[in-house]
DNA sequence: TATAAAAGGAGGGTTTTTCCTGTTTTTTTT
DNA sequence: AAAAAAAACAGGAAAAACCCTCCTTTTATA
């Protein structure tokens, strides 16, 4: 009878962590010998000398988020898998948690079978994308290809832009934020001009959907 | 022997469905006897000869969503107890499923005992409230009696209001979202003036961080 | 160190949003 | 059917957001 493989599941929402632990333990295959509610408690916990296998894990979470600690895995562990795990079908989400190292996407309305598909792909072939995620994933590169475009999504912001982008998040104006951050209108309007273009959006609200999608800010 | 206590559980995340399945199986004096993917699922599937004692109901959902459902169980079947499930601690939110008769509330990320304690509460005492919701409760109620303010915001809006502020939540200008209503621009401007009172908010941006909060629209 | 590249800022113009105060039309209530 | 309330629409105006081109200062780099 063969070792059960070992899964780790990190989430910062227990009830859910809880009921995935206890579905994956109905696996005969799979085992959960380690969860944590984010990066730093999963990291803190491992044992060099008694990995998982493969990590589900959560994209949003306190502390440290899902692409903070792929990065780190890829760095320390890069033998582990990371199952990414999350709500959203958000082709920046996806694309940014494969960038950083994640070797599979599944969302949170998938379903049984697809999750033990998952663990068996991971396990065989190394990696797995279902349709959703591949066809994200060509969108993007295709998008790369053509238009010189979407890079400038994935491109990171500057401490002054993403304060700016915070800020914006809420019902001051321009002219307050300015304030705020003690710049110049002309300036703020140079940070806004200039996320436009990162972001690809055109207007305010467009920018603080982007901020609101990709948890830049949590309302 | 006594039977178990029959449990439904409504939720649109199949996998965060099943795992609370599971963890509601293993406890000895429980049974989920029904699950469903939305309300309109969820009714479709009711047996008035075999009716859960509780529901354990997520708030957003597509097709029929918490309030609605808690809505209609309220007005067919007022003995089912409704257990609101939800990420968001928002007030709003927590006052909203109150208003529509759920008899208790519980966040994603409370622990399996809280959630046995939420059961067992609900069948004896008939309702729920940890101090989270009591909190938010108190405070809601503090601020209808003290200024006549936050009633605004439990206040219904008509269906245009809500189909502008829909759609509201893009890069539309109003004057297209005008157009795409087959209403004046003047009209348009009526229902963001009658909206920005009823929500208490001062801009566009306001509006549609409101929508995202509320589940009004998602991402 | 010369030079390129960011970052901060300015002028000035257009469009959109926001906010008044009204009128007309439709719907609801008495 | 009359009165009241709600919905649709208007004119006008100020504030905010958006957009473009250009300049200066700071910072990074060939």
């Amino acid at each position: 009878m063969p070792d059960k493989h070992q899964i780790a599941v990190v989430d910062d929402h227990t009830l859910f962590r809880k009921g995935l632990i206890s579905l994956i333990n109905h696996f005969p295959q799979y085992e959960v010998m380690l969860e944590a509610s984010n990066g730093k408690d999963f990291i803190a916990q491992l044992d060099p000398n008694h990995l998982p296998e493969v990590v589900l894990m959560d994209i949003s979470m306190p502390e440290m988020d899902g692409y903070a600690s792929c990065e780190w895995l890829k760095n320390n562990y890069p033998e582990i898998k990371v199952l990414a795990l999350s709500t959203m079908d958000a082709e920046t989400a996806i694309i940014k948690m494969i960038r950083s190292g994640a070797k599979g996407y599944i969302v949170k309305d998938a379903d049984l079978a697809e999750l033990k598909l998952a663990f068996s792909e991971l396990l065989s072939v190394g990696f797995f994308y279902n349709e959703l995620v591949s066809r994200k994933v060509i969108h993007s590169i295709n998008r790369i290809v053509d238009e010189n475009d979407q890079i400038n999504t994935l491109q990171k912001l500057s401490e002054n832009e993403l304060t700016f982008l915070r800020l914006s998040c809420s019902e001051k104006t321009y002219q307050e934020i300015a304030a705020e951050m003690f710049k110049s209108e002309k300036t703020i309007d140079g940070y806004r001009a200039e996320l436009f273009k990162k972001l690809n959006v055109t207007s305010r609200v467009g920018m603080v959907m982007y901020a609101i999608k990709n948890g830049i800010v949590q309302l």
